[in-house]
DNA sequence: GCCAACGTTGGC
DNA sequence: GCCAACGTTGGC
């Protein structure tokens, strides 16, 4: 069984990609999902899937790197702590709607993917995120990942040649 | 900061 | 179950 891919949009002035770094093998608790669509993705996520990190909200919305879902998911606590901004009163012990994954970071990219670029790649039209811009959890199907690494390849290797050293 | 897209809420 | 009002997301 192949490990599915999934990209899990963060906005990096709260918790960008290295932060995720810095958090090392411990990884990260992908919580506060708070939207049904995404929710359900999440919870069809195993232990080994690849889940790239796309910074939304900020100058250069891109992909930036890559971690891994080292947990599978549970029970989002924060959706029954009423201090948690994730608080959620619809949410109870026994009926809690709202669940929760780790991750563990994989790499940075040297050159992100920028949504410009997503955008422009005829094989990413069907890109789930790209049709619905506000979903934050979304399966990126392997013909896509593929589409989506060459890209970050190609980026590399212009960088290689173009990056004038100042 | 603006605004389009779109999910959620709640009255009826 | 419809739909208007409202809130949030996120690119630009």
């Amino acid at each position: 069984m192949t490990a599915a891919i999934w990209l899990l949009k963060t906005e990096p002035d709260q918790f960008s990609i290295l932060d995720l770094a810095d958090r090392g093998d411990t990884g990260e608790r992908w919580n506060g999902i708070r939207n049904y669509q995404a929710r359900n993705f999440l919870r069809t996520m195993q232990v080994g899937d690849v889940a790239l990190i796309y910074h939304s909200a900020c100058a250069v919305p891109a992909i930036v790197g890559s971690a891994w879902v080292i947990s599978a998911p549970y029970d989002d606590v924060d959706a029954i702590d009423p201090a948690s901004p994730y608080f959620d009163v619809k949410s109870s012990a026994s009926n809690l709607r709202w669940s929760a994954i780790d991750i563990q970071f994989s790499q940075r990219w040297a050159q992100p993917v920028t949504l410009a670029q997503l955008k422009a790649a005829v094989e990413l039209s069907d890109m789930l995120v790209l049709r619905q811009a506000r979903l934050s959890i979304s399966p990126v199907l392997p013909a896509q990942y593929s589409a989506i690494l060459a890209l970050a390849q190609q980026n590399e290797k212009q960088s290689t040649f173009t990056t004038p050293t100042v």
